[in-house]
RNA sequence: GCCGCCUUAGCUCAGUCGGUAGAGCGAUUCACUCGUAAUGAAUAGGUCAUCGGUUCAAUUCCGAUAGGCGGCUCCA
């Protein structure tokens, strides 16, 4: 018998092995973890056989590569069950996702919710039974006959080595197919068309739930028939799937729309319409807090503010373009002042006036609006700008894709050798006000151009893209490239904040413009006399402020940072005989500038307590006879912690020190 | 826009296999005056989303519309 030498073991760490022919992954590892290995770089079965001078890595379940592999093996099993019981059902295609995995059908009812309670069912039947999954490699030809009773798969097999590679199913050099394989009688079960690799055995698949079913467009193309999706999830082991429900459970608590509601910030009167949000009296102040700090920083940093109409002739969306790309995203044009006769002859047209999706085209006008000196660059204009975009409506969502909203919103007329530094600074300044509102894990997303899709001289965007990327260098966090994700006009950089739990959400937008400045002919008189077009930089740090009004909600879970919340003191007498005392305090602290209330219901004081922590209210400050006796307050905090005795002044003093902290508490 | 599901009191939700509805919280009133997460009682509150159809009878069945939820597509 010959035998091979292999390298086993990740990097440095590796050990020189000399093992028999056949040998295969499997036989190289104990490790019980272990479900797949890697060779020579490739992801491989265990089932696969070592050559002479191969490196064989191990890859463990819970990494990332090895959830990839659970997950897709469990959307196997998935499919393999829903077959079992709708023979009919055609399969599109499985892949692993974040946190789990979906797979496709084609089937002539939709799922129901029962449906998926019976597939999960038939999964833990297939779990239990251990089927092995056998890798086969076929030729084209093969895989068509095999498989011409699945249109989509045939479908998949004529992309081949095109625009597919990536698509799990027919990616990789070669084409093949998973046989499962009962454990007992070595019968084959089921199989699919999958370039893998898979677990061993079914039996590996220690968590998993399904989840949701929806319909999904084939091969994410509108145009295309919709199939039946169900949407599942894979864990290593039963505590990691317990954890990631548990995960799921804490985000809806703390879902905006939902604490939008309990804490009374808002809400969206079906009167109003879809999308379209009315801010409540302490939603009110949640909002105006943050419109405040933001106006501030950004009128020492040099911004200029202004203020633009909702409504424009239609004229201006042709000149800035919008009219003719975006139109179907705005809300359609009302008709003004058409003069038609008794005869029915029309002595005037109407006008067409529409909402603003944009408050750009307003301000290129005001800039435009007189000649301008070299010197006055850069010139940066903003404006907190209520903006109306025609949403499809199954993309509405809550504060976050509303039909009305209000951007953060300015651009920076520039001349083209002071873009460097301005995105430098802007960077730095809009990371800066985005830690102050508690957000301070970033990282960032360099969107470059399609050179398909895009106007402009490669020069232009060399520069602009180069003046970008050295910004977000600077910053110090991680880059991620986002190959021809810029707009047609110009490249950007995005700001991506996580939140308390994790979810990251797009903030802030760095965006150069080389469209508009020609659009409307913006001009600037240089040092030389000669006339010059400005480089455009459009920027919002919140995006809208809607959004990040929820953004801040579902990071805070609905208790805001002093500043920030809507109530900020309530005092809670002990009986009522303590109210006119806490009256006095209250006075004290409202003349500081702080928002607080008296809670002079007639509720017991642990209901008022119960209340008010209910209402997320950062202090509680309590006094009964001890206190008044001392001229005292009792604090509660949030966190159910307190603080006895603390005079009147010091009280006070707390409470503002952590305003101006602009701290958690 | 597409697919599926949903809409009952201010909120969260029961319920009616077709004979016009109920709870908890909240609100109001009364009693209680209490030291760190729910005192007790009473009262008010509903065209069962809207419009149409079937029916002796519709909140319940059917259809349309509006709004919502979960996805898909989209997000200048």
């Amino acid at each position: 018998m010959s035998s091979v030498r292999v390298a086993v073991g990740s990097g440095s760490e590796h050990v020189d092995q000399t093992v028999e022919s056949g040998t295969t992954c499997a036989n190289l590892f104990e490790d019980r973890r272990v479900v797949v290995a890697r060779v020579n770089g490739e992801l491989r079965d265990l089932a696969h056989e070592v050559a002479d001078g191969d490196s064989v890595e191990p890859v463990l379940i819970d990494s990332e590569d090895g959830l990839a592999v659970l997950r897709h093996s469990t959307a196997h099993v998935l499919a393999q069950a829903v077959q079992d019981l709708f023979p009919d059902a055609k399969l599109g295609i499985g892949p692993p996702i974040k946190d789990g995995f979906y797979y496709d059908f084609d089937v002539t009812t939709p799922f129901t919710p029962e449906d998926l309670v019976k597939f999960e069912k038939r999964m833990q039947e297939i779990t239990k039974a251990g089927q092995r999954f056998s890798r086969r490699v076929v030729t084209e030809e093969e895989a068509r006959k095999e498989l011409a009773h699945e249109p989509y798969k045939c479908e998949l097999i004529g992309l081949k080595g095109s625009a597919a590679d990536d698509v799990m199913e027919v990616g990789g050099t070669q084409l093949s197919i998973y046989d499962n394989i009962n454990a007992k009688s070595g019968e084959r079960v089921w199989g699919d068309l999958c370039r893998g690799p898979h677990l061993p055995s079914t039996r590996l698949i220690p968590a998993f739930k399904l989840m949701r079913t929806a319909a999904a467009y084939w091969r994410g193309n509108e145009k295309n028939p919709q199939l039946q999706r169900v949407y599942g999830t894979a864990w290593p082991d039963r505590d990691a799937l317990k954890a990631y429900l548990s995960f799921l459970e804490e985000a809806e608590k703390r879902d905006h729309r939902r604490l939008g509601t309990e804490l009374d910030l808002f809400s969206f009167p079906e009167e109003i319409g879809s999308g379209l949000a009315v801010f409540h009296p302490k939603g009110g102040v949640v909002r105006r807090e943050m419109e405040a700090y933001s106006r501030d920083r950004h009128e020492a940093a040099g911004y200029e503010f202004v203020y633009s109409p909702h409504v424009t002739k239609a004229q201006l969306f042709e000149t800035s373009g919008h009219l003719q790309w975006y139109a179907e995203g705005m809300y359609p044009p009302m008709l003004l002042d058409a003069d038609i006769d008794s005869e029915g002859h029309v002595r005037r047209v109407a006008q067409e006036y529409y909402l603003k999706p944009m408050n750009c085209p307003m301000h290129n006008l005001i800039f435009r609006s007189r000649g301008r000196s070299y010197r006055e660059l850069p010139l940066r204009l903003f404006e907190f700008g209520t903006v109306y975009r025609y949403e499809k409506s199954g993309v509405v969502h809550g504060l976050t894709r509303a039909r009305g909203f209000t951007q953060d919103d300015a651009h920076i007329y520039c001349a083209r050798e002071q873009m460097g530094g301005e995105l430098k600074s802007l960077l730095d300044f809009v990371l800066d006000l985005l830690r102050d509102y508690g957000l301070d894990d970033f990282y960032l997303e360099l969107s470059t151009r399609d050179p398909e899709k895009s106007i402009g001289t490669d020069e232009d965007w060399v520069e602009a893209t180069a003046a970008l990327e050295d910004a977000a260098k600077e910053s110090g966090l991680e880059l991620v490239p986002d190959p021809e994700g810029a707009a047609f006009y110009g490249p950007k950089i995005s700001v991506q904040a996580r939140d308390a739990i994790g979810r990251t959400w797009q903030m802030s937008t760095i965006q150069v413009d080389f469209n508009q400045p020609q659009r409307f002919e913006l001009e600037y008189t240089a040092p030389d006399g000669s006339r010059q077009q400005p480089v455009m930089i459009h920027r919002a740090m919140f995006g809208s402020i809607e959004r990040f009004f929820a953004v801040l909600l579902e990071h805070y879970a609905g208790a805001f940072p002093v500043w920030l919340a809507p109530v900020q003191v309530v005092c809670i007498p002990i009986t009522e005989t303590h109210v006119a005392y806490l009256d006095e305090v209250a006075a004290r602290l409202r003349a500081a500038g702080v928002r607080v209330e008296v809670d002079r219901s007639d509720d017991r004081m642990q209901k008022k307590i119960r209340t008010a922590q209910k209402q997320k209210i950062p202090y509680m400050l309590l006094a009964g006879d001890d206190d008044v006796n001392a001229s005292a307050v009792s604090f509660r905090y949030r966190s159910g912690e307190q603080k006895n005795g603390v005079s009147i002044a010091d009280a006070v003093t707390e409470i503002l020190a952590a305003i101006k902290a602009r701290a958690q508490v």
